[in-house]
DNA sequence: TTTTAATTGAAAATTATAAACTATTGACAA
DNA sequence: TTGTCAATAGTTTATAATTTTCAATTAAAA
């Protein structure tokens, strides 16, 4: 199961349609996994194959697809929401975002190393974490 | 030397004037400093000892603030930024929130935990870390 | 095929924030 | 203390992201 398939079950699973429009965000979602689309950007890569489609269209698939998890939502500071799609079920949210402050590239730390660090703040705060949202802020290799 | 003179000293020295305005909002901040305001909550809060005062003063302030290092944003993704005073200069942004998903209460995490993992991720990814934005969302000892 | 609730596109409405513009004022020099 | 002037204030208007409304269309179960 690919997966464009795995998302429509899932889509299909909680009671959403499964329409050509959404058909063809998931596609470009998938298409440029790597980066952090805002949704203007992402309605503007549908339109190509989907000229019909209105800007609602897409912020209320993103909110469809939050809700089914599919998604991640990113905030930069830069004035707008963006996503990322979650290929990898459990560990979605399982992963951090440097961000320079001279080029605002963003490079993934695929690593989990909150653990520890995770489990310290349960014990002391008595508080149970189910996600996190980790950024750190600097200068990358070739802006130095 | 008192709070809010220290904030006076940075501003003078930062070249910006100490206007009534900007006394009456940095007051509403340091009387409530445990909290995390609006642009909106701050100026119903100020409006009561400054009740000709414009939301766009508001607005103008806190970015004058945010210059001088007086204060932190944080964004809890509730579509306003939000702000706290850095009572401590150095340490203002070496702390982490931990959002209860139930009832929303936020939770300061005065400890920096993060200095292994960044010193790693400094190695591994030969990225300079300047600063860094940490939320842990989950459930709150009450809410349990 | 029929039926119906979900979904769509287009346009208008909201919301947070910033800008523009003129009047006012804080702070320093005289 | 007063005069000066750039910085700041209030008001109004603009902008940008996102949401809502609503009539028309459509996916999918029966």
């Amino acid at each position: 199961m690919n997966n464009m398939e795995i998302l429509r079950e899932k889509l299909k699973q909680t009671g959403f349609k499964i329409t050509p429009q959404r058909r063809a965000i998931i596609e470009v979602l998938l298409q440029n996994d790597a980066k952090h689309l805002s949704s203007e950007q992402i309605y503007d890569l549908v339109k190509v194959d989907c000229p019909e489609i209105g800007l609602a269209t897409v912020y209320r698939t993103m909110q469809v697809l939050d809700e089914v998890g599919a998604i991640s939502k990113l905030s930069l500071d830069d004035g707008c929401i963006r996503y990322e799609i979650n290929l990898n079920k459990e560990d979605s949210h399982n992963h951090h975002h440097l961000i320079c402050k001279k080029c605002s590239k963003i490079i993934e730390v695929e690593e989990d190393l909150l653990d520890e660090i995770e489990q310290r703040i349960e014990k002391i705060y008595k508080f149970d974490i189910l996600d996190h949202d980790v950024k750190f802020y600097g200068i990358c290799e070739n802006c130095k």
